[in-house]
DNA sequence: AATGCGTGGAA
DNA sequence: TTTCCAAGCAT
């Protein structure tokens, strides 16, 4: 290992330790089912607004038999605003798959949690390492970001992965099983409050001696101007109207009861939701499965 | 491999 | 006010 390695290392043990938000899925009696919905609802999504679906879940649906078990419109009421509601019909597939391939159990295995459904490379590894304590290449946007910046000295990560960011980031990650998995927690806390894509906090980041951009005055990105997501008119926009009005009811709503400008547009979002199984078509209008 | 997929809060 | 972006995944 070089020396920038074990520096980032020791810095970000001891700052975890003391500056760790105490989320309440990091509690130490959280079973690897709650591990795992944690982070299908943490996808794309800021901690901050994760804790209160994830502790009502909890209660719910405490295990992947409970969540199997449950009514498709429940789950998705329960969803409530999280957002990309086609995690929740996943999860509960997940369930299922649990509950039929596993004996109920969360796989402690990396194949095993990449056939389930919602779960990629991300989320199988973080699942491995917070759950059940194994090493393994935790890398999101926030593990990439501080890499980038620590390591490489520029402002963001790449649009994409790539092999040789897989590579260079799997050396950061200490050989014991335990020591890794704190790593990854602690790299990543460290990119979701100090070392953030907008202010980065410099100032209180614990490794801030090492780190090769701060060392070169914060270079302004160079790279490919990053892509904006279009939100204003989109179908994207549409779809969470529609889902909006199918969680406040239990009756059918009619598509003419959602005020959208573009009748074409309405109607093709509906159906592409019904095609993901997120609504169901009936005579006296749209409904939640 | 480039796109589509929700929502709300901070800057 | 607008813009940016957040513990990604599937296709």
């Amino acid at each position: 290992m070089t020396g920038d390695h074990t520096a980032l290392h020791a810095g970000l043990g001891a700052w975890f330790a003391a500056e760790a938000r105490p989320l309440p899925w990091r509690a130490a009696d959280t079973t690897p089912w709650g591990v795992l919905v944690s982070e299908i609802m943490l996808q794309q999504t800021p901690a901050s607004r994760v804790e209160a679906p994830w502790r009502e879940w909890m209660t719910r649906w405490p295990t992947p038999g409970d969540l199997a078990a449950a009514p498709v419109d429940e789950v998705l009421r329960a969803w409530g605003r999280l957002g990309y509601p086609r995690r929740a019909l996943r999860l509960r597939q997940s369930a299922t798959a649990i509950v039929e391939r596993h004996g109920g159990v969360v796989p402690e295995d990396e194949a095993a949690l990449l056939a389930l459904p919602g779960i990629g490379r991300y989320t199988a590894a973080a699942v491995l390492a917070f759950a059940f304590g194994r090493r393994s290449l935790v890398l999101d946007v926030n593990i990439r970001r501080v890499l980038a910046r620590y390591h490489r000295g520029v402002e963001h990560p790449a649009a994409h992965e790539t092999a040789d960011e897989r590579r260079e980031a799997l050396a950061f990650v200490p050989d014991r099983d335990a020591d890794a998995a704190l790593w990854s927690a602690s790299a990543m806390e460290l990119g979701a409050v100090v070392c953030t894509a907008r202010s980065p906090r410099c100032g209180d980041c614990p490794v801030s001696e090492g780190c090769a951009w701060l060392a070169a005055g914060r270079p302004a990105w160079e790279g490919p101007a990053r892509v904006a997501q279009a939100w204003e008119g989109t179908d994207r926009q549409c779809r969470g109207r529609i889902m909006a009005a199918l969680r406040a009811t239990e009756a059918a709503v009619p598509l003419t009861d959602i005020a959208w400008p573009d009748e074409a547009q309405l109607l093709r979002a509906a159906s592409g939701l019904v095609t993901d199984g997120l609504a169901r078509q009936t005579p006296e209008g749209l409904r939640l499965p």
